[in-house]
DNA sequence: ATGGCTAAGATACTTAGA
């Protein structure tokens, strides 16, 4: 099983990017986030079934799979005003795909991101973290470590690289989740993210911001997984500012 | 293409992204 993790910058713009993608890796499932769209101007993606929760403009999540998806849950109770969020059961595996909120240095929107969190810890409560295979990916906006941005310095005290941010994701450690990127790469600076502006791609000025997390069972079957760099640095057709992740898993 | 941002919604420019 081939699953794909990817923020798309808008799927109407990148809908060539993406279907080239599914069929060159031979991709059985797809969480995309930032659509940008809503559910009505979702492309069709032929043989696979589609989870959309979109809005219009900003935000927005998807989740296709060629495989049946058995139930689903799009945002969480009591949290629909943003698009952040889907919760799909594949082929016996959780799948959380997520959008987490860029937040600010410390303001209101920096709240949310905070409360978007809890919820999703929240959520979590609804499994055995011990014996379920629980898979979380997406943009979570946070680079955990000094391993996960270009230059610390410059990171320290930004937003994506707070404390506070970081102890997020160490709690997802804490609590039993594996990052699969940095089980691959354990000492090494890999990147998911090149701003737009200042040619960050071609400086390697990057983050790592995109993550697949999953429980002990599922990790028992991961095989590999492969950030797909060379999509980002081509010039044509625009690339999103994200870069493709895909996993293997031997299901 | 030897430098350098892109997308949406609006309809010429603003807002958001990280």
């Amino acid at each position: 099983m081939r699953l794909c993790t990817f923020n798309v910058n808008s799927i109407r713009q990148r809908e060539e990017i993406v279907k080239n993608l599914i069929n060159e890796y031979k991709i059985d499932i797809i969480c995309m986030q930032e659509i940008k769209t809503e559910e009505v101007n979702f492309p069709k993606f032929d043989d696979m079934h589609c989870i959309i929760h979109g809005q219009k403009k900003l935000n927005g999540v998807a989740t296709c799979s060629v495989f049946e998806i058995e139930k689903y849950q799009k945002g969480f109770e009591g949290e629909l005003s943003e698009a952040r969020f889907i919760y799909a059961l594949i082929n016996g595996i959780h799948i959380i795909n997520i959008y987490a909120p860029l937040g600010d240095n410390y303001g209101e929107r920096f709240e949310y991101k905070i409360y978007f969190y809890n919820k999703l810890f929240e959520f979590l409560k609804n499994f055995d973290l011990q014996k379920d295979k629980i898979l979380i990916c997406g943009d979570f906006n946070i680079s955990h470590t000094e391993l996960d941005v270009w230059d610390e310095e410059i990171w320290e005290g930004e937003v994506t690289h707070l404390p506070e941010e970081r102890a997020i994701l160490s709690k997802f450690l804490d609590i039993g989740f594996i990052d699969i990127i940095r089980k691959k790469y354990p000492n090494e600076k890999v990147f998911s993210f090149y701003d737009y502006r200042g040619a960050a791609v071609y400086k390697n000025e990057g983050l790592r911001l995109d993550y697949i997390l999953v429980t002990k069972p599922l990790f028992d079957k991961f095989k590999d997984v492969e950030i797909l760099t060379a999509i980002r640095r081509k010039r044509k057709p625009t690339p999103s500012d994200h870069v493709p992740v895909v996993a293997e898993f031997d299901i």
